[in-house]
DNA sequence: AATATCATACCGACCGGTCGGTATTGAACC
DNA sequence: GGTTCAATACCGACCGGTCGGTATGATATT
């Protein structure tokens, strides 16, 4: 194996193996031994390739961030009405959580760390707010468009999202509560009821 | 003052001193010498009062749940038609909000501590359960009255706490992000308009 | 040989919890 | 009212163990 590709899958490992060990204990209750025991490598290899424990959280959370812009621009891209776009977008909430499955706690250990961190706190609330923005910007098109009544977009976008961070935890903390794929359609159907021009 | 006094004062001490190191730096990273220095006591006295560290995160999570129990019943008693109720509450968020103030970090404390501990999994998941019920109830009522629609009712109360989990946990994360008491008051018109009949 | 990569041994700080002991209290007794 | 005496409430030094991080040596790659 190159060394240039060995040192890349010790990195990539050591996420992996991080990741997991997070969304399992939590970020405080998990060690840097641990982590390093998971992924068959050293405390040398993870200090060579990370500065800090925090730093592979830090890396993590931007993975993650930057995994949802991806998904949500793709979205944009291939819808033709608002009304219906937010639908396809509840759709896909099942797949989403099936494929992200076990990975899914960390997104309640990145908050609970934005809490307190204010350096996690950024690097969080910078893109939370585009996804806000991103919304906004969509029931703005719904209103040009005639879909949608003409109503506050920036609210009404913060209303969404709030919806999606509930279904979010709830999911992670009550998988088996509910089919939460079914909320989340029955949920975007139930306030484009209040905002869609009939 | 009087001994039994004293020890039930010591105790609150410690409890309030608890749930504020909580909020402020999370469950694991807040030391029992922390606690105790913030409640100017001595580590003697906590163990005296409390057989463990978890305990009293126990006993704070205990009257959190059973604070939003009686809130809950108590609005039920005092509404008219089931949206106008549903609208009371949303416009109780932000005074709730105001005054929960400084331990509203708690809630998201509680909320990743029951991912992975299974007794505080079950004393949180349990009385959630009930405000899942709760709601439906409401909305079974609401159909029955004839001021909403014919919809499913255990569906629909999960989107209203879905609504409500969201906009606490973005209120925690981002309390000047926006006017939360606005976005609740918004979201429940918006829901509405899904299953209000006409 | 030079450098990147990983392993091992180790350090100091800290943490939850224990323990022997002291201070306070209120009731019983004189 | 004073004295006695358990019981309760509280103190703070201390222990075993864990943690994040470092120092240094070994091995692989170029």
């Amino acid at each position: 194996m190159r060394s240039q590709r060995r040192g890349a899958e010790t990195h990539s490992r050591l996420l992996k193996a991080a990741q997991e060990c997070f969304a399992q204990s939590g970020y405080d209750a998990t060690g840097v031994a641990e982590i390093c025991r998971r992924a068959g490598l050293s405390k040398g290899a993870f200090y060579h390739h990370f500065p800090s424990k925090q730093a592979v959280f830090y890396e993590l959370l931007n993975d993650w961030l930057t995994g949802v812009d991806a998904q949500l621009t793709s979205f944009r891209s291939e819808m033709a009405t608002v009304p219906e776009g937010l639908m396809r977008m509840a759709e896909m909430i099942r797949p989403v959580f099936d494929a992200a499955g076990k990975q899914l706690p960390m997104f309640l250990e990145f908050l609970s760390q934005a809490v307190r961190d204010e350096d996690i706190w950024k690097a969080t609330i910078a893109p939370y707010r585009k996804y806000r923005a991103f919304f906004a910007e969509m029931l703005e098109e719904g209103i040009a468009e005639g879909s949608l009544k003409n109503i506050d977009a920036q609210i009404a976008s913060q209303v969404v999202v709030s919806l999606a961070v509930g279904l979010v935890v709830q999911g992670v903390l009550d998988p088996e509560g509910a089919d939460w794929g079914v909320v989340a359609q029955e949920g975007i159907r139930m306030m484009l009821g209040g905002i869609q021009s009939n």
